[in-house]
DNA sequence: CTCTCGATGCGCT
DNA sequence: GCGCATCGAGAGA
């Protein structure tokens, strides 16, 4: 199958966030690959968004963000999870799209064992959810999907855009504006999202 | 089903 | 010190 091109991710980032939605994400872990199909994601632009880890510029923890498009950005989060990021936009400008939701498609079995016995949506429907069950962290953080071999997303058929829903980004606080902003894209109806509405 | 709360490392102010 | 782009267990309805 085809992966996704350094120019996909190379764009808005709110365009790049709505046409993940359906495609493959893959993990080549001890030789092993699991695969799922990306359900739900949430657009952080650092320019103008103040919910963004690069709002304040770069740091050594966000330096991912600020690098070329179409590479990981893995940050650690309350203290035992990890959430992975796509970065999007030319080099320099510091945003990326957060995945958020998978529908397990290849290794369902791994996934499971990672997950303590777990099944369905549960598997993998969450940003720490699915970094687990990809077993994903900072190791590969700055990871590059285009070239790497460890990590990527390979091209599957569009969802349409009557099945593209869109809300608010879950668990933003502080700044209205970035409270209300409707930047997080997920497939309308699918069962593995982390939560409707 | 819903809600509350503790876990736990670390970057930032 | 504070607070975080979260998760899962436990309680109650």
């Amino acid at each position: 199958m085809d992966r996704l091109p350094r120019a996909f991710y190379r764009r808005d980032t709110l365009a790049v966030a709505r046409d993940l939605l359906g495609q493959r994400l893959v993990r080549v872990s001890k030789g092993v690959r699991v695969a799922g199909r990306i359900v739900e994601v949430e657009a952080y632009d650092g320019a103008r968004d103040s919910a963004s880890h690069a709002h304040r510029g770069p740091t050594e923890r966000n330096a991912s963000m600020f690098g070329p498009p179409g590479h990981a950005y893995i940050y650690f989060i309350y203290g035992m999870h990890h959430c992975f990021n796509v970065v999007t936009e030319p080099e320099g400008h510091g945003a990326a799209v957060l995945v958020r939701s998978l529908e397990p498609v290849e290794g369902i079995e791994g996934m499971r064992a990672r997950r303590g016995g777990r099944e369905g949506r549960a598997l993998a429907n969450g940003p720490a959810k699915l970094c687990y069950a990809l077993a994903i962290d900072r190791t590969l953080d700055g990871a590059d999907l285009v070239e790497g071999e460890v990590l990527w997303i390979e091209r599957e058929e569009a969802v349409p855009e009557e099945r593209v829903a869109r809300g608010p980004r879950v668990g933003v606080r502080g700044d209205e504006w970035a409270v209300r902003v409707p930047w997080r894209f997920w497939i309308e109806g699918n069962p593995y999202v982390s939560k409707e509405s």
